[in-house]
DNA sequence: CGTAATCGTCGACACGTGTCGACAACATAC
DNA sequence: GTATGTTGTCGACACGTGTCGACGATTACG
């Protein structure tokens, strides 16, 4: 294998003119690059990467913590990997990744002191989160895909909950739905749903009202069970409410499959509108379901963004940024019926 | 940060010795491994990777190229990753993951010549790879999940089917149906689903016909669509069968919703068996759904273990295994009607 | 007891790159 | 003309580890 020395060699220049004309840090004569270029060409030379971190080149690889596959059948995490490894790429940055278990923490941080990684991309952000206490300690560079209540000084990308609840309110507002029903879930005890949902709750809250919407917040899980048990609850009650938004997946589906059992007609008698979903992507409800998507790829590639800025900071960023995701208007909302 | 020389100062011996007592490739009295043990653990030593394999250790990482996201809902992929993350740091591997590009392929053998990467999993396999023909070339050890038909001297991973075919039959057999029907999907171009869905046909055919089991083969695609199609055309037939097996995700759950939805009931009246699938794993689809199902994290822990135990090539060591899965029964077959 | 083999340890070197200081050639300013 | 940068290049060294050859100490064996 061909190495800077032979380069050197053959365009008949020292071995460190031919580092500088590749890296651009001290300024070469045009025609000595050429030269220099034209036998890295010829010798199909790339940069021992290991010796360059040994000799005090940063390290181009980022660390990412693997989620632990948590059993629904969301392809979120599935989209946020590859936006970050894409991300990375883009940057000419290499993704290196580990299972999420306790031990996986500590060896990150030996592996950040051995050179090869320069920082870490976390995901499945938890309250009182003991990875994020541990790189914090040592000081070592890392982005949050989600966030918890304590992050205000700390790097990451969420979701912008507001807006998309205000996108789901106007958008159901636009069709002239003055009351709804909103299904959430209850909340679950140690785990990144919780602020999820409640930061989803509490935003539609706030923009529901804004607009003028009478919002009914029901509270199940998120299992097609509890799509028809919202179902259920909603037509046995005296008022009627023209739209729903689902906060969920799966009980979304189930309240759909549901209605449709019933021969309630989705969008004539009832719209229903999805957040935080992954649903429309495939061919799996129907009528196809009018959605805030999560824009989970772009997150992804945010994340490792801001990590790669940070680390050459070459100047002040971005070190929070929140994205909403656009309304994908398809077949599940419409008029409401007067 | 602790290096070799500080742990040989504490431990009062010289710089080989630590590293001898380190990886044992010459005998280093007890007493004195003792000692630099106890000074690496006071150091929180731990080596410079870089340095280890610019001094010509070998490394210790896999690469993994991270598949292009299909588009349908499956965590297939996902458990893959996952099966290989885990497999690797059980052996103290990292796994660098790459994208789905063309480039990638070339990056990688200039990685794997930068001594950063010991050898490659692939997964999605095509007929004719272009992947699989650079890193051959290139003398990259690599080992695939999943194969083509032309793997036969390649190392890979992928599903016995023949196995789950016989699983699948025999369950059927077993519960006395005589006469079944096949929801197979029609041939895609250039996709590794060509060969899987194939090769799964096939099995299932050599078996039921092993069986005694007299089996209608129907021809649609992966769609929830294809599956009420599945169902119209099966029901207006002369001659009804007892049980169906669906060989993808979408088109069972449209069969099993089209069944519900025109009263037939599951399983008194018709069987449904999945294979292939990761259906049961959500609570997607009602009654739940007895299949046989895909290994995909073993597979992918297997891939890693058959790489790297070629790259010790301590002995002579399996190549190519075959994963058939469990058959998981749950709600949805039953006894044959009589 | 003498010789050979083995054990345990040490010192030295190579691996390929990043980068600092030095220095010649050249441009600029007065 | 001299004094003062600026540009372009080179040589040298450090980074931390794997491993080879050497060599004294110990053991085995006749």
């Amino acid at each position: 294998m061909a190495t800077r020395a032979d380069v050197a060699k053959l365009a008949e220049v020292s071995a460190s003119t031919v580092s500088y004309a590749l890296n651009g840090k001290r300024s070469i004569k045009a025609e000595t690059r050429e030269r220099v270029l034209d036998a890295v060409e010829k010798l199909n030379y790339s940069p021992h990467i290991a010796a360059g971190v040994l000799a005090g080149g940063k390290p181009k690889s980022v660390a990412l913590i693997f989620p632990s596959y948590g059993g629904n059948f969301s392809s979120l995490h599935l989209d946020y990997v590859q936006g970050v490894i894409d991300g990375a790429k883009s940057r000419n940055y290499h993704v290196i990744v580990w299972p999420q278990e306790e031990v996986s923490t500590q060896e990150i941080v030996q592996f950040k002191k051995s050179g090869l990684i320069a920082g870490v991309i976390l995901m499945e952000i938890m309250e009182n989160d003991k990875r994020v206490k541990a790189f914090a300690k040592e000081k070592i560079p890392f982005v949050m895909i989600g966030r918890t209540n304590s992050s205000k000084t700390l790097k990451y990308v969420d979701r912008d909950f507001e807006k998309v609840a205000e996108i789901a309110a106007e958008h159901l507002v636009s069709l002239g739905h003055k009351k709804i029903a909103v299904l959430t879930q209850k909340r679950m005890v140690e785990s990144t749903v919780i602020s999820v949902d409640e930061r989803f709750t509490q935003a539609v809250k706030k923009y529901t009202e804004k607009f003028g919407l009478a919002a009914d917040f029901l509270v199940g899980d998120n299992s097609i069970a509890s799509g028809g048990s919202f179902f259920v609850e909603l037509f046995k009650r005296p008022k009627k409410v023209s739209a729903v938004i689902g906060l969920t997946d799966l009980a979304t589906l189930g309240f759909v499959n549901a209605a449709r059992a019933a021969g309630i007609s989705i969008p004539s008698e009832i719209s229903v509108l999805g957040l935080n979903t992954q649903l429309g992507q495939i061919d799996l409800i129907s009528p196809a379901l009018t959605s805030v998507y999560v824009p989970a790829k772009e997150m992804g590639n945010s994340a490792v963004n801001i990590l790669i800025d940070e680390l050459n900071e070459e100047s002040v960023h971005i070190t929070q940024q929140l994205l909403a995701g656009h309304l994908v208007v398809a077949k599940s909302t419409g008029q409401a019926p007067k």
